[in-house]
DNA sequence: GGCTTTTAGGTGTCCGTGCAACGTCTTAAG
DNA sequence: CTTAAGACGTTGCACGGACACCTAAAAGCC
């Protein structure tokens, strides 16, 4: 692989890459059929009511919330419009900040995400935790670290 | 976290999996961003003709390709197509299959792609490698190997 | 207090992707 | 041979997301 020889990258460590995306993206796959499937709720849709579900109070800044889900601005803003419109979020105004919006979960947004979460939590399960043994997760967890220094 | 007592997942286990989303997404991120700034040049893109070059004669059936770049089909379609009205890849007649088809890399695509080779690699190595020590590279391909099973 | 600069969120528009359906060709069954 | 079943690639369609730009409100500056 004459490619590799000028930056000094061996073939295992773009190897080590690769599968990193590919496991990720299968992964991700099959959770996004798994809940359209079961529940007609897309991985982005359930993230999204998760977060909340976690947040004091069940809301967030739309600002802090995109930050979350790993969605542009506008991209949230769209997603919480569908999620709106569904029932499962609503708009409210932020007190002290006339520019704030808060995005809040409904109580027919937290049913869905307890309907939702079985799914999931197998998904996640089957597809990457049972692959891998118990013992690994902590060393996962701790090179995983390294990588997400969120910034 | 209520939601996690009934799957049995800790609460470990879940942030293990947010972690590896967020870093896969993160990486990939910045290796599209760059690719595009610098060579004007897509991942996905990057990808098809990495994919090409390593393929004996430099040619793939569309098919094999679309599940090496983990694209759908129509995907795949979609993208050969663009590239080649830029003149990076050509698509070729299978002599033993009338159905079939070969995507092959041109000239000018094998030159692009060393063009930007450099900000792909340079990329993984500051997003990711130089991120984990050098052992840890080795663990990893361990873990990951076990989720690749091509399933 | 006016002035600029920054931040929060939304909108117009474009692009990339997946799914379902289609035409075409191959292969297996009778 | 004929016909049914399957595989390959493409197309119509709709959707989701990003980017650039916009307005409104807050914060900073003199």
């Amino acid at each position: 692989m004459t490619l590799l020889g000028d930056e000094g990258l061996t073939t295992e460590e773009l190897t080590v890459w690769r599968m990193l995306q590919r496991a990720q993206v299968r992964i991700t796959r099959y959770l996004e059929a798994e809940l359209l499937v079961a529940h007609d709720l897309p991985l982005a849709s359930y993230d999204v009511l998760m977060q909340l579900a976690e947040a004091p109070e069940r809301r967030l800044r739309m600002n802090d919330l995109a930050g979350r889900v790993l969605l542009s601005r506008s991209g949230l803003t769209r997603l919480i419009d569908r999620l709106q419109r569904d029932g499962l979020v609503a708009r409210e105004a932020c007190a002290n900040d006339a520019r704030g919006l808060f995005a809040v979960l409904t109580d027919a947004g937290a049913d869905r995400l307890v309907e939702a979460t079985p799914t999931y939590l197998h998904g996640i399960r089957s597809q990457f935790l049972d692959m891998l043994g118990q013992g690994e997760i902590g060393q996962v967890r701790a090179m995983l670290a390294k990588l997400d220094l969120t910034s």
